[in-house]
DNA sequence: CCCCGGTTGTTGAGGGCTCAACTACCGCGC
DNA sequence: GCGCGGTAGTTGAGCCCTCAACAACCGGGG
């Protein structure tokens, strides 16, 4: 009794699938060109910037991003190597780490920054009517809701 | 002069970021447990599938996956291990090859398929109303014509 | 105080992808 | 019929990710 798509939804189901897939990698594309890295890094970056004393759990922030904790320590690692982040232990939990941004990495994120949100801009927000930004808004958090309860809508 | 994203913007930039990974994520999951392919393997099967004498040229094949000539390369050397795909010359182009999908790999496809739609319906359409999924529509082909001028919509 | 189930983070193997380089071939133009 | 720019497909190195296993630690219950 599979529930099979109908014309109609084959032809939202591609589209979605293969414009989704088009925007991110020109976006991971244009950011591994301008800045070396690719876009899961850049986020790791961005939320370190934006936390108290730029610095966070690596649970947390491989919440924040998305991301598993293998995946996340394995990129730490290598921003560790960048010299972009750095590892502290964590005072409160003998298990913990804390990822901190350096200097460097913020001088390399806030180079990285206006380019990508230029991209952002460009292939996303100046392609869509103001009615069709909230109508995606309010799509993707439906699916947020349904795919990934425990995290806050924003 | 960047144009940065104000509030709102940037909310939606990541509801739709986190979502589409979420929803991506979920379904190459099911898809690499329920039939031990990735979600771009299944996709080079299905087209197979869809094409007469299930069979597509190397280049065809990788332009309707939105896929690399070499990511497709790679693929159909796995598939070709796993007796689902064959590679033929072409008849007409001594550079070319043709993809040829096995009765093995039909087999395979047609017991993963039932799963893998049933997980398409649930996690995306069964969440949006019919007035949403013509909204994504839209905007999939919105972006779509920027980022791909070449293909069609549909 | 000591288990012990649960949590935190890391590791290594293996798989998939990108990128650049390469071979082989097409077909147009002279 | 020869050259030559362009096209088809492959290859290997390197990077990133997943998955499963693991060590270290937490904190509540007996």
């Amino acid at each position: 009794m599979t529930r099979w798509l109908n014309a109609e939804e084959q032809r939202t189901w591609r589209a979605f699938l293969h414009s989704s897939r088009a925007l991110f990698d020109t976006l991971d594309r244009e950011l591994q060109r301008d800045a070396q890295m690719p876009h899961a890094y850049y986020e790791i970056l961005v939320r370190l910037s934006e936390a108290p004393e730029r610095t966070m759990r690596m649970s947390e922030l491989a919440e924040a991003t998305s991301s598993s904790r293998s995946r996340l320590s394995h990129a730490v690692a290598r921003l560790e190597e960048s010299g972009w982040v750095r590892r502290k232990d964590c005072p409160t939990d003998r298990r913990g780490q804390l990822a901190v941004l350096t200097e460097k990495g913020f001088e390399v994120l806030v180079a990285a920054a206006p380019g990508h949100v230029e991209g952002v801009r460009s292939h996303l927000f100046d392609q869509l009517t103001p009615q069709q930004v909230r109508q995606l808004r309010d799509i993707s958090e439906a699916l947020l809701g349904h795919l990934d309860p425990e995290r806050p809508l924003y």
